[in-house]
DNA sequence: TCTAATCCATTTGCGTGCAAATGATAAACG
DNA sequence: CGTTTATCATTTGCACGCAAATGGATTAGA
């Protein structure tokens, strides 16, 4: 018997590909995605970090937690993340005087200029990330992406 | 001046979209897919373990840098894991005759039933991670996936 | 009202993930 | 042959990422 053609990646048998798995697969482009932000943006920031910033200057002002679920960290690690950038000096917090739970979090001058300066490596990251890709893939590929998010 | 239609993803003034950029959702879409992992495989292994574990199993033997090559992970992670794994007595390590550089990696008899147990719910985890998406869509979005890792 | 359910921020503990340094061994090469 | 270079495993230090628990504040409901 002779075999015609290769295995499909779905296959039923006993076989089990690693890199037929999306898991894997999202776990390797997030380290390569990841790598290439660190190339670009040489200030120190982490992309988490980055996010955080520009999350922080769309609202102006926020919650640390409310911060949090729009940038899809937990509580525990939007904590050590603020941290990181009040230690930096980027951002700024506050008691809210309406809600004695919360923290209120807006960006420090410092911080602004600093979002403002890496905004372009950050669409310099975004190309770099899908350059494998053609236009038309990139569009499908972020289309797709979008969905399994 | 009406405005007409939604800006662009790629709009090159001066806003900058968190949710269309590559690595924020490449992040997302990994920690919903370790999500799933986790709900699926309750039998308290990670991601990467389970990783190291097909991947034991694929060579039969290996050397614990090697092994780490082949699932993405640096030296410093591998040991960690590979520490794991040990002490949930899933491998087992001997130090290479041939180079007293390396200690080779193999799994024992519980690592062999755990391998063989856990792979057909590592398929439901791809299933339940892409589905989102048609069919179609899943086999597009493996083959743009494979591109950028 | 006042009590239960929620929400906020924080802490602890564990598991990746990577940079950088180290000591031991092996391979390359002049 | 001996020296330089490369590889292997390990350790330390730092940054996510999440589960679980805590104490304080607010909201909802009886």
């Amino acid at each position: 018997m002779i075999e015609v053609g290769t295995k499909p990646a779905g296959a039923a048998d006993g076989s089990y590909v690693l890199e037929d798995q999306v898991g894997h697969l999202l776990r390797r482009a997030h380290q390569r995605a990841s790598a290439i932000f660190q190339e670009i943006m040489t200030e120190g920031l982490t992309p988490p970090q980055f996010a955080a910033l520009v999350k922080i200057r769309d609202f102006g002002t926020v919650s640390q937690n409310r911060l949090g679920r729009s940038v899809a960290m937990d509580p525990a690690t939007s904590q050590g993340v603020t941290q990181r950038l009040l230690a930096k000096g980027l951002i700024h917090r506050k008691d809210d005087p309406e809600d004695r739970r919360r923290t209120l979090l807006s960006l420090t001058p410092d911080g602004e200029a600093m979002v403002a300066r890496l905004i372009p490596l950050g669409r310099q990251v975004t190309a770099e990330t899908m350059d494998p890709l053609t236009p038309e893939e990139q569009r499908q590929f972020l289309v797709l992406l979008s969905k399994i998010t």
